[in-house]
DNA sequence: CAGTGGTCTAGACCACAAG
DNA sequence: TTGTGGTCTAGACCACTGA
C-alpha cells in the first residue's frame, strides 16, 4: 500500500472507531499532514479520495466533516456483453434477429431527444452464453451520428462495433425489473411475465444521440459490486 | 471548469475524435504537460482520472493507451431509503412488521460467513413514500457485532440506526430481478409473481459480519446513473 | 475579513516492466 | 537496463464561504 492509501485506511479506521463520529469536524489538512508527517498535498489526496466515496464532506472554510448521513458511492464496472460472458468462462455468440430502417417510436424519440418519426436503424439481437440465451438486445441506432458505412452486424455486435467506431461517448444507464413481454419470452425461452433484469443505456456524443438500447437479461442475472 | 478538468475534457474529445484510436499510445505525461503548458503533476491528475473511468489504461514503462475494449465505470450513489424518497419530494414513513430473535437460515448464514443456526435478530420493515408501499426490507442483524443495546426500531429504521452506530463499514451490493413472493405481494400490494427490483446488501466490519438485507422495490423503481 | 480546501508548480526519487 | 508512470515535497496563489 502506498503512502496516501495507508493514510486513507488509517483515517477510515479512526472514523469507524468513532474518534470522529458522524457530523464531527476533522482537523485541517495542514494539521493532519503534520500529524502524519507528510506534505499537505499527500494529505489532500487521501482526504479527496474519502470525499469521493462519500465518507466525508469537504467545504472551504467549513473544513472536513464525517458525513452525517453517508451516501455510499460504489463503482460499477460495465463491460461489453462479450467480455462479461467470457469472464464467466463461457463462450459468447450472438444472433441478429432483426435489422431494418424504421422511424423512431415516440418513446425512443423522446429518450434520444430526436423528432418523432426520425429515421433510425433498428437492431434486435440475442446474446448467448455457451449456446444458452443470455440477453435480448433491442437497439435503436441514429445513422446521422455515424459518419461511415454501417456494417450488417452479422459477424460483429453493434456494441463492439460502436465502441470501436464512436469510442467513449457519454450517456446514462438505468437498471430496473420488468415482466417478460411476448417477444422476450419467445426469444429467451421463458414464460411470459417472468421477472427480468433490464438495463437501458442512452449514448450520445456532443453533436448527436447515437444509440438507445434495452437489454433484457435471462433469469438469474445479478449485478454485483463492492461497497 | 478547473485546469485539470479542462485538460481531461480536451483529451476525451481528442480520443472521441479518434486522434488516438482504441489501442493507440498517447504521448508521455511529460510531453503532454509541455503541450498544454502545465506542470507534470497537473497532467498526471487528468490522466489518472481518465484511467479511473476506464477510458485509458496506464502502465509504467508501457505508457498510456486508449482502452481497446473499454470497460466503462459508473459511480453509483446509494443513499439510505429515507433520503431516496425525500429526494423525490415525497414523505418517508416505515412500519416495522416483524422483530424477533431467530437462528440464521442456511442461505443467510453462508452469505454472512457465520455458522448455521447462529443467533441473529430478524427485522421485517415496509417503507412507504407518501403512504404508498415503496420497498419491503428483509433484514438479518448480527447482535454479536453490535456492542451497545439494540433499539426496538419502532421510530428509527435499522439502516439509519446502523449508519449512525457502526458507520462506514464495508460490504457488497447486488442488484437483480425476482418475482414477488407471497409475503412481498401481500405487503407491497401487488400480484404474486410481479417483477420486482431486488437490492441485496452485505455489510461487515473487519471483525464480524453486521447485517444482511434484501430490499424488494415496488414496481416502477429505476436505478439511474450517468455513464 | 480570514481560514479553509482546491489547485498548481518545479523538482525529485522510486517501482515497475518492456526491450 | 532504462523509460515510464506513481508518488511525494515544499511552496504558492486562489476561490469560496463562514464568522
Amino acid at each position: 500500500m502506498t503512502g496516501w492509501e495507508a493514510i486513507r485506511s488509517d483515517l477510515r479506521a479512526r472514523i469507524a472507531a468513532r474518534q470522529w463520529p458522524p457530523g464531527a469536524v476533522l482537523p485541517t489538512e495542514a494539521a493532519l499532514a503534520a500529524e502524519y508527517g507528510v506534505a499537505r498535498g499527500t494529505m489532500a489526496r487521501a482526504l479527496a479520495d474519502l470525499a469521493a466515496t462519500g465518507l466525508v464532506e469537504r467545504r472551504r472554510r467549513a473544513g472536513t466533516r464525517v458525513a452525517p448521513v453517508p451516501v455510499r458511492r460504489a463503482v460499477l464496472a460495465i463491460p461489453v456483453i462479450r467480455r462479461e460472458i467470457e469472464a464467466r468462462g463461457q463462450v459468447h455468440s450472438h444472433r441478429l434477429l432483426t435489422r431494418r430502417a424504421a422511424p423512431a417510436p415516440l418513446s425512443v424519440a423522446v429518450a434520444m431527444g430526436l423528432p418523432a418519426e426520425a429515421p433510425l436503424l433498428h437492431l434486435e439481437t440475442l446474446h448467448l452464453a455457451d449456446g444458452q440465451p443470455f440477453a435480448h438486445e433491442w437497439r435503436w441506432l441514429n445513422p446521422v451520428a455515424l459518419s461511415g458505412p454501417v456494417p450488417d452486424f452479422a459477424d460483429i455486435t453493434a456494441n463492439e462495433w460502436l465502441v470501436a467506431t464512436v469510442p467513449h461517448a457519454t450517456g446514462e444507464i438505468a437498471f430496473s425489473a420488468a415482466p417478460a413481454g411476448p417477444r422476450e419470452a419467445e426469444v429467451l425461452g421463458v414464460a411470459e411475465g417472468t421477472a427480468l433484469f433490464i438495463t437501458e443505456r442512452m449514448t450520445r456524443t456532443e453533436a448527436a444521440p447515437i444509440t438507445s438500447v434495452r437489454l433484457s437479461h435471462a433469469p438469474g442475472y445479478r449485478l454485483v459490486t463492492a461497497l
